[in-house]
DNA sequence: ACCTGAACACCGTTCAAGT
DNA sequence: ACCTGAACACCGTTCAAGT
């Protein structure tokens, strides 16, 4: 047989096409080669593991999306900002929220939203100062990390359920995001006026 | 071979204890047939497929912790006292927080957290008023809910490194738990007022 | 550097047949 | 009602060997 050379990069690129097509569950090694031409080891020579796969897969995902960076706006509206990105990102791509979530969950890649998170936070006032707030920053990421990827990982569910034809009506999820990332938001400020 | 015959019940506890022995990823429908000296196949006269053995098992898993009622308590002391209860029953078994978000994320089971949070939401002044408040209980019970699966799967993830000798800093959970439901609590509390 | 081929130790699920 | 036995169509990963 003819051996087909790739690098590193058509990998991931060929691994989000089989991603939004089939979705997560059909992101297998041995599917990704039969995709490549390719017997399933070969994918063991650009990653040593199925995770360092998906984490590469997850960062592509993310630097597919544009961040938009206003560093003069308050701290607030840096949060919400970074927040919709994460969700416009993880939501352009089918499972995309579900794959970053878990990615991010094992510690492997996917940290850039946490850390755009942590360097907003730090920017509210009196999160430098004082024993009780010092871990603010970090805490405040986390919950609303947590809140952005379970409330992307549910809209992708249903709207999947929706196009399979399962529910008849559709999620309006961006009046929902916009409520409960409200609610996390007032009591970041809440914590940071006292 | 001598037939061994089971119910329903008893393989439910048995998944129970190869799920805490041995994590999730081990709790397959070969290995709890093994466990219980039966075929596989054998399983699925108990359950029409893994899912629903696994909605089982979480439902199990909730149902062996006791939800503290407190009817005369406040709103927000109500919601406080289901997110600690759900943090103790998922954290009481091996990889349980991450199983009962599964099953709560694919709609099978494991539903008496949110509707137990929804309830205690709707006593909150003003939530049943207003077009705009309207659907303030199911977002925030979903919200609350994000956090409470999230950071525990975080904190039960953190605890099996750290008991495998990976990380040496052991995580203090409880503190950051109540940081961050206390944001969203905040959060709710602004928007009631409101 | 990149890939093959074969193997190892697994999966969930179905289904005819047994008691 | 509960279970066996066999099969189907898959997994991730390793490793010697090829070019």
């Amino acid at each position: 047989m003819a051996a087909v050379r790739y690098h590193r990069e058509t990998v991931v690129a060929r691994a989000v096409e089989v991603l939004d097509r089939f979705g997560l569950a059909d992101l297998s090694m041995r599917r990704l080669g039969t995709e490549l031409g390719v017997q399933p080891s070969a994918l063991y020579h650009h990653f040593p593991s199925k995770q360092a796969l998906l984490a590469a897969v997850a960062d592509e995902i993310l630097e597919r999306t544009l961040l938009p960076t206003a560093p003069d706006a308050p701290w607030d509206e840096q949060v919400a900002g970074i927040c919709a990105w994460v969700r416009d990102a993880t939501l352009a791509y089918r499972d995309g929220a579900e794959l970053v979530a878990t990615v991010w969950s094992f510690g492997l890649g996917a940290s850039t939203p946490y850390e755009a998170l942590v360097a907003a936070l730090r920017r509210a006032p009196g999160t430098d100062t004082g024993v009780e707030q010092h871990e603010l920053p970090e805490i405040g990421a986390r919950t609303l990390l947590h809140f952005v990827f379970g409330h992307a990982t549910d809209e992708q569910t249903q709207l999947q359920a929706a196009s399979a034809g399962a529910i008849e009506d559709l999620p309006r999820g961006g009046a929902d995001f916009a409520v409960g990332l409200g609610i996390i938001l007032d009591g970041l400020r809440a914590r940071v006026r006292a």
